[in-house]
RNA sequence: GCCGGCGUGGCGGAAUGGCAGACGCGGCAGACUCAAAAUCUGUUUAUGGUGACAUAGUAUGGGUUCAAGUCCCAUCGCCGGCACCA
């Protein structure tokens, strides 16, 4: 064996072990207790691994390995969701075709990978683009399709004009393009829609019964933004129609001033007959519609609004009538697209009201005292009384909302109504390099969808991937697959020319995981109960409203389908902080910040790297590179690699001649309590200082038994896989290293024998002193006084001993 | 604006309400070396003191408690998400 630590040689000898051996497979026997660990599957992208993804894959790797030593059956797989832009625009660029340029990528990704020797389990290896793969998301599909949830609508979407595509509401950040940064301006188009919608409830409900960090379930639920309201009719004067509107504050009815409509509201044109002032309507509606949704918002500072001149609405409480306003701060995809105003009490509505000197009506008092409402609108639900309100006044506002609701009900003016934020998901792409959607346009039957034995409905090669202006896909152009027959009738068909959206492939890929090969089904029944639900996950926050919302409807939907045998499809989710750069921003080529992981492996090795993702700080928070961090991290190694020179032959806990073993028996203890219970807690940091303290204890003693090494080299391999599985070869343990059983630690040797307790004086730390572990209170606070005898001058009031920590005497 | 999270040495960061600063980095001093690097040892919150020690100290101001970085109230600052959703 090699004397000095040589990274570059041992690593590579292991990782071809683990290979032959198959070290980290999962096991098909049922029988046994599982565990499955899930990271996200990564976007092979031509820039090759980021430092940002071995933090999550090592802090999972860790979990991984500890749980197989610790008998389970581990399933800790690795993927590649590969269908994407960036490489369909890379194809277009070089004229390589997007399957080359994956398997490409995929290589060089998966050797990346390999050389940080995780213990993926490389036999189920899957891959969104394999037709093999994409013919169960086209199948999924289907089923939405046949479900009724998936359908198609003209509609606006948010069409990027970079990357020539449309894009999912949750996909546009602050008016542009999630991915290139580009204006995302609204297009209307034909497009197929998930009605995830339907699914709101179920998914928000379903949040209570995971164990995710509370960031992501506050995310997911303020993303679907449920509220619970009203719908109210408000008679038009002189007419049959009403008009509805939707509010969550019923209670406020009676402090109605005016109301707003959307300038896409229906009415508008029903009425223009009525209308004194259309033309002003007109301008306008127009110069609204040409505003993006994102100028719309920037610009909510300052409202505008015109008073339809001609329509006057009478409120159904109280028969008073109010004008009717168009304001674009009304949106017509939310709700009804009209509201009632009651200035008193919103903000917004305060605001138009100040601007265009409409009356404010206080119909809510705070219990706290008094409010000027012409000051500022008083939106305080819980202190809330009503005043000025008929047969509401005097009741608490939550009080209040039940009395009006059941008024309305009962009088048929209006009905208890729930809404969402969050809208339908548009799953149309107009690009090449993704799933084709199975389904075929027929002049007689509408949309048919493609027969289940005729899927995988394979990407055909098409000779130019360019996107189009036109918002057509590139598919559009291959008339002789374009051109088909209806499976229905057998007459001319077209074959529907979008793909499906990257977040198609992602949605799903837990469950192939469980049964990759299998032709048959998406996975076998069998694997499937055995293996789900996915027992801990982890990835980034960026996809709490995107892949993981998604996943989770695809996979509610399948369980109400009868597919798979959980609702939840993840019992445990995590996130992990962003690896920043070296100057504490965001790394990027442009920034010259960017650190290449095959280069610190090269110069430190893998397990160096691993140790130092994992010590940067607190799991969860983004922490900044530092080069000299890492050259700690090895130096740790190296100090665990020269610990070997220092083993001695001899039985731990029975030295108690040269005072030592019994202090390094239970810092032992303590250490596997600590290292155990910090893997499981996302506190690698601590996990990992514990193992250098215990080692700085080990030179300090100027030895280390063998059974302490041991332990030593089973707590740290699943953060240095490589160099612990080395030196526990060469020193002659039992079997492979990822074959031992993890320590158990013992409660009763973890409590230091002798106990040092501090001894405080009104608080103050005075003195410390040393105690048996059995002490009592009695004979510890005499101690604590005698150690501090000269400094008691007063009367002794109370005297408190902390077991095992403190004395405190107050004194007056 | 709303919702989360955070604020601790020169730096990254530790602390079930119980001795603040574990562990690492950097610095300083020493050992080894002709010398340097590497390695090892010691030291490292600030102020005062040769020293034991004393005093102050976890963004700011209050409060609860025998005891507060930790709990409560208010303020300031930073980061992330959502943002006219009635």
């Amino acid at each position: 064996m090699e004397r000095v630590y040589n990274p570059k040689e041992i690593e590579k000898k292991w990782q071809k072990i683990w290979e032959e051996e198959k070290a980290f497979a999962a096991s098909q026997d049922f029988t046994r207790p599982k565990y499955y660990a899930l990271v996200e599957f990564p976007y092979p992208s031509g820039q090759g691994l980021h430092v940002g993804h071995p933090r999550p894959y090592t802090a999972l790797d860790i979990v991984a390995r500890k749980r197989r030593m610790e008998g389970y059956n581990v399933l800790y797989p690795m993927g590649w969701d590969a269908f994407g832009l960036p490489t369909e625009n890379y194809a277009i660029k070089n004229h390589i075709h997007p399957r080359i340029v994956t398997q490409n990528n995929v290589k060089r990704f998966k050797e990346q990978l390999q050389t940080l020797g995780y213990s993926f389990d490389w036999d189920r290896e899957i891959n969104t683009t394999d037709p093999n793969y994409y013919h169960w998301t086209q199948w999924i599909f289907l089923k939405l399709f046949k479900a009724g949830l998936a359908y198609k609508a003209e509609m606006p979407i948010n069409w990027c004009t970079s990357c020539k595509v449309g894009l999912a509401n949750e996909e546009v950040v602050n008016g542009r393009c999630e991915r290139c940064g580009a204006e995302v301006v609204r297009r209307v188009k034909s497009q197929w829609m998930l009605r995830i919608t339907e699914y709101a409830d179920k998914l928000i409900d379903g949040l209570d019964t995971v164990d995710y960090i509370e960031r992501v379930k506050v995310s997911q639920k303020n993303w679907i933004g449920r509220s619970h309201g009203a719908e109210v009719d408000f008679p038009i004067k002189g007419k049959q129609e009403t008009l509805r509107i939707y509010t969550t504050r019923p209670d406020t009815l009676f402090g109605v001033t005016y109301m707003v409509i959307s300038p896409e509201h229906p009415y508008l044109t029903k009425f223009s007959d009525e209308i004194r002032n259309l033309d002003e309507i007109r301008a306008y509606q127009e110069s609204a519609s040409k505003k993006s949704d994102f100028e719309r918002s920037e610009l909510a500072k300052e409202k505008t609004g015109v008073k339809i001149d001609g329509l006057t609405a009478v409120n159904p409480v109280n028969g008073q009538e109010i004008p009717i306003w168009v304001s674009d701060y009304v949106l017509m995809s939310y709700g009804t697209g009209a509201i009632m105003a009651v200035p008193a009490h919103d903000e917004r509505d305060w605001e138009f009201a100040k601007k265009f000197h409409m009356p404010i009506i206080q119909v809510v008092e705070s219990a706290k005292g008094a409010v000027d409402v012409n000051q500022a609108a008083f939106t305080d639900v819980a202190t809330g009384r009503m005043v000025n309100s008929g047969f509401l006044t005097g009741m608490e506002v939550e009080k209040a909302k039940e009395a009006i609701l059941n008024y309305l009900e009962k009088e048929g003016i209006g009905t208890k109504k729930t809404n969402y934020k969050l809208r339908d998901w548009v799953f149309s792409r107009q690009r090449y390099w993704g799933e084709p959607i199975p389904i075929v346009k027929c002049p007689k039957c509408g949309y048919v969808p493609i027969p289940e034995d005729q899927l995988p409905l394979e990407l055909p090669d098409v000779e130019s991937y360019m996107p189009t202006d036109n918002g057509e896909s590139p598919l559009a152009a291959m008339r002789s697959w374009v051109e088909t027959t209806c499976p229905c009738c057998g007459g001319k068909a077209e074959r529907e020319t979008d793909t499906m959206p990257q977040w198609a492939g992602s949605s799903w890929y837990f469950i192939r995981y469980t049964d990759p090969d299998n032709r048959q089904a998406l996975a076998s029944k069998e694997a499937m109960e055995y293996w789900l639900p996915v027992d801990w996950y982890n990835g980034g926050m960026e996809h709490t409203t995107l892949h993981l919302l998604y996943s989770r409807f695809w996979h509610r939907f399948l369980y109400d389908q009868g597919v798979v045998p959980c609702a939840e499809p993840y019992r445990k989710r995590t996130s992990h902080g962003m690896i920043l750069g070296e100057n504490g921003e965001k790394m990027s080529k442009s920034r010259g910040n960017v650190v290449n992981p095959d280069d610190i492996v090269n110069e430190f090795g893998a397990d160096t790297l691993r140790t130092y993702e994992m010590f940067i700080g607190a799991f969860d928070l983004s922490a900044a590179w530092s080069q000299e961090g890492v050259r700690g991290c090895r130096r740790f190694l190296e100090r665990v690699w020269k610990l070997r020179d220092l083993v001695v032959d001899e039985t731990p806990g029975e030295l108690t001649a040269d005072g030592y073993s019994r202090a390094l028996e239970t810092k032992m203890h303590q250490t596997i309590k600590k290292v155990s219970n910090d893997y499981e807690s996302l506190k690698y940091n601590t996990g990992i200082a514990a193992m250098m303290s215990l080692i700085n204890e080990f030179y300090k003693a100027g030895k280390v038994t063998r059974e302490e090494f041991r332990t030593l080299l089973i707590l740290l391999n699943p953060v240095a896989p490589h160099i612990t599985e080395e030196l526990w070869e060469s020193a002659g343990y039992e079997g492979r290293l990822y074959q031992a059983k993890w320590p158990a630690w013992d409660e009763a040797k973890t409590v230091e024998s002798v106990l040092e307790i501090a001894v405080q004086i009104n608080g103050k730390v005075r003195a410390t002193i040393q105690l048996p572990a059995d002490v009592s209170k009695e004979d510890a606070i005499a101690a604590g006084k005698a150690a501090v005898a000269d400094r008691l001058t007063g009367t002794i009031v109370k005297e408190i001993y902390v077991l095992g920590r403190l004395v405190n005497l107050v004194q007056k």
